[in-house]
DNA sequence: TTGGCATTTCAATAATATTTGAAATGACGT
DNA sequence: ACGTCATTTCAAATATTATTGAAATGCCAA
């Protein structure tokens, strides 16, 4: 194959393809990243998220600023659980939402 | 409304859900913001920007290296890039792809 | 100017993610 | 036990994204 002598020169000198396929990620590591990154994907989570890099908070405080429906709001609540960007615990009758390190990443 | 005691404190201590909803970015900000995670949420385009964060490469060993289909990868490629990760110079018959600043970001 | 190569574009299809509204769950105070 | 409140769950509808394969573009060398 032919290709560019400034790349080729460069790739040369980094010990060519094998030596560039190895930067890759495995397999397991790339697809943790995209589901993080897909959770961080969506305006309103992304609002959701500076929210709870705040402090923890209960659904129905969420709601107020944010203004989505219970079940969409929800749903995106459940997006960054999924993604370990979120966790929950119970206070009485209401669910305490809390950022964690993995979700603090983004934010400094 | 009734919320937490806890959450309650917490909130008024930093000046309630005035002061908390401050904290959101806005609205153009949120949606590039979007974007550029939208980008990365993907494990093809995250492996693609692996290689680019090593040196610029042609699409062609893009190409041989992740083994997709050109018009599949010129996609994907082309995602990276309306998201600003990466941009594209020519060099005779070439393409040439080149991580850009905000690309390299998520790497160290 | 012809032919080949690298890459993109296109329109159709398939797959995935999000929205909706109604119904379910489950804790709490009475 | 009963009613209420906070939140989740569900299935159907919609919207967004990704995949496909064929065709188009545009450059370069002969």
């Amino acid at each position: 194959m032919k290709i560019p002598e400034e790349v080729q020169c460069e790739l040369d000198a980094k010990g060519g393809i094998e030596a560039l396929a190895a930067n890759v990620p495995d397999a397991k590591t790339l697809k943790s990243q995209a589901k993080f990154f897909g959770a961080l994907s969506d305006e309103k989570r992304l609002r959701i998220l500076a929210l709870l890099n705040v402090q923890p908070l209960c659904v129905c405080v969420i709601k107020q600023v944010v203004k989505l429906p219970d079940s969409k709001l929800s749903y995106h609540l459940s997006v960054l659980k999924n993604a370990g960007l979120v966790k929950s615990k119970e206070k009485k009758n209401w669910l305490i939402y809390e950022i964690t390190g993995s979700g603090r990443q983004i934010f400094g």
